[in-house]
Parts: structure tokens; C-alpha cells; sequence
DNA sequence: TCCTCCCTCA
């Protein structure tokens, strides 16, 4: 979009050649509504007194509304060579576009000017100012221009508040609230209005205090602002941030009026909160029972729906849509579609639209760099690092932690020592719980348990569950009980609900011949009444998303699934499949038995795949936890017996069956 | 004509 850009209005050729005399104003609106920015600077080149101050606040002023911040500092730069008085109106426009920007310093010089011309003490522009303050994360700035504002009024506060809500400083925010009502209190006044609201509700959303939004909520009522748009907006964000999604969706429901905002909300709500079939029946409903346009917004949010579902065609379809709209060089659109095709399997199409990607920041690196990391295929994920580093772009944490993932996803131990300890000797960053998890996943695969126990003991942040369970299926594959004990009896204190451990300490001691051990451990987890979360998985067909649960009998067509697979098994044992039951068969009671024997979903969902689609066609399913051994070595027999590709994304990453083996390897 | 809020990506 820069390069269409206009140069700014001082350049020679930009002259004036007209001066108006009628109302540059209503001349001017008429043509912003349909003019691009680059007709509209030639427009005023051509046609506006350029002597006028008037005229250059509306072009500032416009151009800072339309987004346009950069087009809008030269303007006042502009302005400000030709030695033209800004007034009390030119200021605040300029300053919201540094604030855009997250330009601190054009917007230090913009408030040295606004002193320089005697605006020290206008409400209108402090107000940018601590807004532009806040935003650059220079809170102490803003706080030091609040202070010194004597004569504060509602925007001036909601200012103040907003900038503590957006530093992440929700009880900061809500006790200058609190300050904000006393002091209308004391001048006997209301000046509270709906955006103050807004802010405190925002407040509320990032203060982990159970019940504090619905009191607020009951406040706003009482206020009577529960009407206003923008506060039912934030109600929908504020409820779900607490897991709420189900009061959000009341409030959606609950509003008469909706614009885009209240869309997009709803979508991000069920989108970030694991719903994301319910993210794309919002997404269907706007298009279909509103008039509110969807944008980029929109369309990231329903992009990650479909990367959380695996939704190719869906996510196909919006990426057309992305095109149609002219988004594709929109960055946050265009990371979202990258991970939308890694999540969906498709790397390849996900590595030509980064290429694509005119503008790319640390997350769209980091987003091609997981997503070669979740498919095995580590060499490209570094390679696509390296290019990262070399172009300039510094790594964060998430990208190291994509980039061990990647090692840890292919047994690349070497790779991943070196930078696991590169994180901190040359990028100066902190390895968290997720990189420590990757090092002692890479250890404890590679047998080399004492070490990645020592790791473990040495670390600086208290291990999790993820570190402990790496740990403990480690001494699994490598048949060590007294680690195992250890991991595994951290592991109960620190997810007591999860029974996976139970199991595999059970398994380890069985292992181990140490039966009666084994069977103390699934007494125990049976007098602690645990059960396995349900496995499913989806399959998305012409569209729509199919889902399976284990040993499913909903599924219309489930009759018929098992039909195939019964005729699918007697091929198997032809070629040689001998069932992988070992855990299954060793000590479990018969009622447990049947259970586990009960068909898991990635078969099924497999089967349904193949049963619908053209012979050749490529299968894809994604499945909630990780795929088990049985199913693993099934699938693999399968796409050798149907010469199918089979491309199945787990808990942990993906797995592409092709010719009767696995990328994995069978490391995963 | 000017300021403050709510929704997006790894």
C-alpha cells in the first residue's frame, strides 16, 4: 500500500494552483466518502488554500480516522514547513497517529510542539497525549500528565484508565475508577459516560476476581448503560475471559443493535475458547442474518477457527475471500492463513503463502516455522530459522519454543541443545516451561534419562505436568521404574485428574513384571474415581465437519463404518497386522477391557474418509488426544492395503501415512 | 472540524 502512496504536499509540483473561498470543509467531506487517500491528496493539492489551517486539521484529521497515521504525520509535517500555526484541533489528529504508529518519538516532538504552542493545559490534547503515552508503554509519562491536569474531565480519565487496562494493569485501573467516582461524587456531578464503562469492564476482564464483572455488569445496569453497544460488546469479551462463554453468548444474543465489533467478539469468544465449529456457525449467521459487512478481523478470527478444526475447505474459501477483499498483505491475515494451512496439512500451500507475504513480522516466521515442526519435517523448520535470523528478525520465546518443538518432534538432540542454550548465550531470553519440556522430552527419548532428570532438578521455574510427563513416558519406552515412580507420583499432585499416568506407571510395573504393583495402581486410580477423557476425531467432508467418539454408534452412517472395517481387518491380518494390545490385555478387569476395545475414532473417522471420497483421494482426520500404537500401526497397513494417503493430526502433531509407513517414523 | 472504549495472527 506504501509504494501508492502520494509524496506528502510540500514537494514543488504540489503547489497550489486554486484557493477556495467556499468551505473547504463541505467540499471535502463529499469527496472522502468516495475517494481513496491518494485521490484525496491530489484533491487538496489541487484545490485547497494551503494557507488555510482549517484545511490541513480536516486532511490531518481524515486521514488519522482512515487509518492512514503515516499519510497523516506528513501532512502535518507538511503543514508545519510551510511555518503554518497548528491550533488546538491539529494536535490531537497528529498525536493519535504517533499513537498508531507507536511512534514515541515523533510523538515526544509532537508534545514538545503542542508546549511550544501553548497547549500544555487542553483537555483535548492531554487526553492524546496520555492515550499516545500509554500505548508506547511509557504508563509513567502518561500518569506524570495525568497528575499535572488539574481540570479533569470524563475522556481525560477514561484516557488514564484505558492505559492501564492496556499495560496489563486491570487493578490499577479499577481503583482510578473508583478515584474517578469520587471525584464526580465531590463536584456533584455524572460525567461517568459509556466509554468510561467500557474501560472499567475491560478492567474487570483482567482482574482474576471471581464475581467482580458481574457486580460491575450490575452497576452498568443501574447506570443504565447496558443498552450501549460498546458495552455489550465488551460484556461478551469480559464474561469469556473467565471461561464464561455461555453468559457471553446471552449478552450477544441479549443486544438489539450489533455492528462488526459484537461479531467479531462472539467469533473470537467460541474461536479462542476451543468452540470452533460454534465460531463458524457465528461467522454463518453474520453473513446470513446480518448487514454488518465482515473484515480483516473477521476473517483471521474464522481463519484460526478452522485451523483449530482442520477445515481445509472452509479455510480455502476465506482465503479466497482474503483475495477478493485485496487482505492478502494484511500481516496478521496472512500469519493467520499460514497457520491455517500447516494446521489443515498443508505446509506446502502455508510455505507459498508466507512467500507471498509482502510484509512478514516474528509471528509469521514463527507461525511456518511450527508449522514445519509439526509435521516431522525439522531440517525446514531450521532452515526457515535460519533465514529469520539472517533477514533481521529478532526470535521471541514462542519462536524457540517452535524451534525445539521441531527438534524434539524429529529427535534432533544435538540441534536442540545448541539452541536451547543459544536462547539465552545469544538472544537473551529466559527458557520457560515449554523449551525445558522440548530438552527433556529430546533427552528422555534418546535414553538418556538421568541427564534430562538432572535438567529437570536444575531448573529454575518449578516443573509442570508437561515436564513430568515427558519424563514419565520416557521411562516407558525405556523401561525405567524408578523414575517413572518419581514422575509419576509428582504427576498425580499435579494433575490429579488426568488417569493417563496411572495407567502408564501401571504399564511400566507390568513391564517390569511387578504385577502387583500394577494392579495397586489401577486400584487406586479406580477408588480416586477417574475416567479417560473421550477420544474423538474429525473428518471434514464437502465442508462440513464429521465427528467421531470412541466406539461411536451416533454417527448416521456408523453401520456402515463398521461394516468397512470389519472387511478392512480381515485384509489386515493378511498382511500381516498382528494386534498391538499388550497394555490392553495384561491386568485390566473385563469392564475396562471392553472399554479400551471399544473402536477409537481415529478408525472410524479414517474408514468414514475412505468410504466417501475418490479412490486416491488424500484422508485427513484430527484427532483430540494423541493417536495410540494399535491405531498408529492399523492406519499404517491401511494406506498401503487402499493406496490412500492418510494424513492424521494429533494432540502432539501430525502423522502423514503413506505406502504402509509413517512420517513420524514412529517416533512421537 | 479536535480527545477516550469494545473485536484479529505465532
Amino acid at each position: 500500500m506504501n509504494e501508492m502512496r502520494t509524496p506528502p504536499p510540500n514537494t514543488a509540483s504540489l503547489l497550489p494552483r486554486y484557493h477556495s473561498k467556499s468551505s473547504p470543509r463541505r467540499c471535502y467531506s463529499t469527496i472522502t466518502a468516495s475517494t481513496t487517500n491518494r485521490n484525496l491528496n491530489s484533491w487538496f493539492t489541487n484545490y485547497v488554500d494551503k494557507t488555510n489551517v482549517f484545511s490541513w486539521n480536516s486532511v490531518i484529521a481524515d486521514l488519522a480516522r482512515s487509518g492512514d497515521s503515516l499519510e497523516a504525520l506528513r501532512a502535518f509535517a507538511s503543514m508545519r514547513k510551510l511555518a503554518l500555526k497548528p491550533n488546538r484541533s491539529t494536535f490531537p489528529c497528529a498525536i493519535k497517529s504517533c499513537s498508531a504508529l507507536l511512534d514515541l518519538l515523533s510523538g515526544k516532538q509532537t508534545h514538545l510542539q503542542a508546549l511550544l504552542f501553548g497547549f500544555h493545559s487542553d483537555l483535548f490534547v492531554s487526553s492524546a497525549l496520555i492515550d499516545m503515552y500509554a500505548k508506547c508503554r511509557h504508563l509513567t509519562d502518561a500518569r506524570k500528565l495525568f497528575d499535572e491536569t488539574p481540570q479533569r474531565n470524563v475522556v481525560l480519565w477514561t484516557s488514564m484508565i484505558t492505559g492501564y487496562v492496556q499495560n496489563n494493569n486491570g487493578l490499577e485501573a479499577l481503583l482510578l475508577f473508583k478515584e474517578f467516582l469520587i471525584q464526580d461524587d465531590r463536584l456533584g456531578e455524572v460525567s461517568v459516560d459509556s466509554v468510561a464503562v467500557v474501560s472499567l469492564l475491560s478492567a474487570c476482564a483482567r482482574v482474576p476476581q471471581k464475581g467482580l464483572t458481574e457486580a460491575v455488569h450490575g452497576f452498568v445496569i443501574k447506570k443504565g448503560f447496558d443498552g450501549e453497544l460498546g458495552v455489550g460488546n465488551t460484556l461478551v469479551d469480559a464474561y469469556a475471559k473467565f471461561g464464561a462463554v455461555g453468559v457471553s453468548k446471552k449478552v450477544f444474543d441479549g443486544m438489539v443493535e450489533k455492528d462488526r465489533v459484537s461479531w467479531n467478539s462472539m467469533i473470537a469468544v467460541f474461536a479462542q475458547n476451543g468452540l470452533a465449529a460454534e465460531a463458524l456457525e457465528v461467522f454463518r449467521g453474520m453473513i446470513e442474518e446480518s448487514d454488518v459487512k465482515y473484515n480483516s478481523m473477521t476473517l483471521s478470527t474464522v481463519l484460526s477457527a478452522c485451523a483449530h478444526l482442520g477445515a481445509l475447505r472452509v479455510g480455502k474459501c476465506v482465503h479466497d475471500q482474503v483475495l477478493k477483499m485485496g487482505l492478502e498483505d494484511n500481516v496478521i491475515v496472512g500469519t493467520s492463513i499460514i497457520d491455517m494451512y500447516c494446521k489443515c496439512g498443508r505446509v506446502e500451500m502455508a510455505k507459498k503463502a508466507f512467500d507471498s507475504m509482502k510484509e512478514k513480522n516474528v509471528r509469521s516466521w514463527t507461525a511456518l516455522i511450527a508449522g514445519y515442526g509439526m509435521h516431522g519435517l525439522a531440517k525446514e523448520a531450521l532452515e526457515v530459522f535460519y533465514n529469520m535470523i539472517r533477514t533481521g528478525v529478532k526470535p521471541n520465546y514462542i519462536t524457540f519454543v517452535s524451534v525445539l518443538a521441531a527438534c524434539s518432534h524429529a529427535g534432533l538432540l544435538e540441534e536442540g541443545w545448541h539452541w536451547f542454550n543459544a536462547m539465552s548465550n545469544q538472544f537473551n531470553l529466559d527458557p520457560g516451561l515449554e523449551h525445558y519440556g522440548c530438552i527433556v522430552d529430546l533427552l528422555g527419548r534418546a535414553g538418556r534419562l538421568s541427564e534430562a532428570y538432572d535438567l529437570v532438578m536444575k531448573m529454575k521455574i518449578r516443573p509442570d505436568f508437561v515436564i513430568w510427563g515427558s519424563l514419565l513416558a520416557a521411562c516407558r519406552i525405556h523401561k525405567n521404574v524408578e523414575l517413572g515412580e518419581i514422575s509419576a507420583w509428582k504427576l498425580f499432585d499435579l494433575d490429579p485428574t488426568n488417569c493417563g499416568y496411572y495407567v502408564l506407571l501401571s504399564n511400566i510395573y507390568a513391564e517390569a513384571g511387578r504385577w502387583k504393583d500394577a494392579e495397586r495402581m489401577r486400584i487406586l486410580m479406580k477408588s480416586r474415581g477417574l475416567v479417560k477423557p473421550p477420544g474423538f476425531s474429525l473428518v471434514e467432508l464437502k465442508g462440513r465437519v464429521h465427528t467421531f467418539l470412541v466406539g461411536d454408534q451416533e454417527h448416521p452412517q456408523h453401520q456402515k463404518i463398521y461394516e468397512y472395517l470389519e472387511e478392512l481387518s480381515a485384509k489386515l491380518l493378511e498382511v500381516g497386522y498382528v494386534p498391538n494390545m499388550a497394555s490392553v490385555l495384561h491386568d485390566v478387569d473385563e469392564e475396562e477391557k471392553e472399554i479400551t476395545l471399544r473402536v477409537h475414532s481415529e478408525k472410524l473417522a479414517v474408514a468414514f474418509g475412505i468410504m466417501n471420497s475418490v479412490p486416491g483421494a488424500t484422508i485427513q482426520v484430527i484427532k483430540n488426544l494423541r493417536v495410540c500404537s494399535d491405531c498408529h500401526t492399523v492406519i499404517k497397513f491401511i494406506s498401503r492395503i487402499v493406496n490412500r494417503e492418510i494424513v492424521v493430526r494429533d494432540s502432539k502433531r501430525f502423522h502423514h501415512f503413506k505406502d504402509g509407513s509413517c512420517s513420524c517414523g514412529d517416533y512421537w
